[in-house]
DNA sequence: CCATTCAACTTGTATTTACAAGTATAATTT
DNA sequence: AAATTATACTTGTAAATACAAGTTGAATGG
């Protein structure tokens, strides 16, 4: 429990009313406590709560009224492609549906889809897996993740599905994205991707590398998406 | 002056450090005052100031140290793909070639690529026009652009060639870029597109689908965007 | 009955104070 | 000379307090 008494309250209460908000327990239009509610709830100040409140607007999971109250807006849109936050928040958790192919496990790399990598991430591995996606039971999203295996104990042991990733990340380990760089291009299926997706061959398919920047300084996620976009186009906004 | 009294100290140091960023008083990797000298050269505490910086490192044009200090990261990067401001500037001008298919011209519309339109626009009409980018003498997009007849005298008489078109209506028209929706799927080129970009039948190619927001309210723009993404990947960073 | 006023909320801004924790440098010790 | 320690910075967290400003609804006046 030592490691818990190192996060701060205001991240604390942060994670609760976010959590509160993505798990159906306020709902969209849904009147949050008051801030002094929640000091008392919380045990702690105004100014506490006020930072938590603040960063949950930032994010776009509440509007706050001078007033009024703070309203509860839901999961925000994701800016960029398929949002900061990874998939799952960009379609909503409802409908996805996530097939571990190949478990974490710890590899060996010395690239990660034409994105270079450092000294020290070659030296730590990687954390390794492959995850198909489906939305309405339809496989759309075939992803394949690497992560240095650097200050990430007991991570290939834990449980990925219907889970997001970046979830995961961000309550058991602090870290969290702050942005990233992505190259996308268009390629017809090879055998691999044909049979997840359950398309005939010469089928075109979405390909993303992704290099995500965290708060962990020299710290990256790389990830490699395709898409089959017959259905369901990604959306963003920018 | 009485209503500079309203705007917050907070909002007003904000302002003046971003633009001393922005204008370029400080540079990338400079060392921005301790907070403790921004307070008495500003006349506030602490916690304003903080709470100025605080903005500031969310929206990216600081990074914050403990121990250390803030450092300046410069003006943040576009979010989106293809950057803010069109394809142009994400290549840069040196080796993008245009050449204008249809020539700007004004149509009648009833929607734009599955973006639904207001009656204002329908009614306005639209300056349609099609044009197909070479990189290094390649042929690498093709794009539709639509945009409402609205206050845009002489627009159709004006010369396109080599020239961003946002840059035009930024310079000539004040409209300016502020965001926008985007839809992004993986085709099969059609006989039209095969033609353009001299591939074979079966080419996968990307799409782009694309809303603009502008400063004007209600004014939007929308492009659809082909791409083939061979030799070029479409970079861009979120 | 309607309009106004007032009181009791709400969030927004700002100060003051205190200590924790990370960083860098100078001083000290080995 | 090199390693260690002390110290003087830096930012991070948190509390207690005060008042401003917007919203709401009940009490009061006409």
């Amino acid at each position: 429990m030592q490691q818990k008494a190192l996060i701060p309250q205001h991240r604390k209460v942060y994670e609760i009313l976010r959590s509160h908000i993505t798990d159906g327990v306020f709902h969209e239009g849904d009147l949050l406590p008051s801030e002094n509610e929640l000091c008392t709830v919380h045990k702690v100040t105004r100014p506490t709560i006020r930072k938590a409140l603040d960063r949950l607007a930032n994010e776009g999971y509440i509007v706050r009224h001078q007033g009024k109250g703070s309203i509860v807006k839901g999961i925000p849109k994701g800016v960029g492609i398929l949002s900061l936050t990874g998939t799952t928040s960009a379609i909503g958790q409802d409908n996805l549906l996530t097939h571990i192919i190949v478990k974490p496990e710890i590899r060996n790399w010395t690239e990660a889809f034409t994105f270079p990598l450092s000294q020290l991430e070659i030296e730590s591995g990687c954390i390794y897996l492959e995850r198909l996606r489906l939305v309405n039971n339809k496989p759309v999203f075939f992803d394949i993740t690497m992560i240095p295996n650097i200050n990430l104990s007991r991570f290939t042991s834990r449980n990925f599905e219907n889970k997001s990733l970046f979830d995961i990340l961000r309550k058991n380990y602090q870290v969290e994205v702050k942005g990233g760089e992505q190259k996308i291009l268009s390629i017809m299926a090879d055998e691999k991707l044909k049979d997840y997706f359950q398309v005939g061959s010469g089928h075109p398919v979405l390909q993303l590398n992704r290099k995500i920047e965290t708060n962990r300084p020299g710290f990256y996620i790389y990830s490699q998406v395709f898409c089959n976009t017959d259905e369901y186009a990604l959306y963003g906004t920018f």
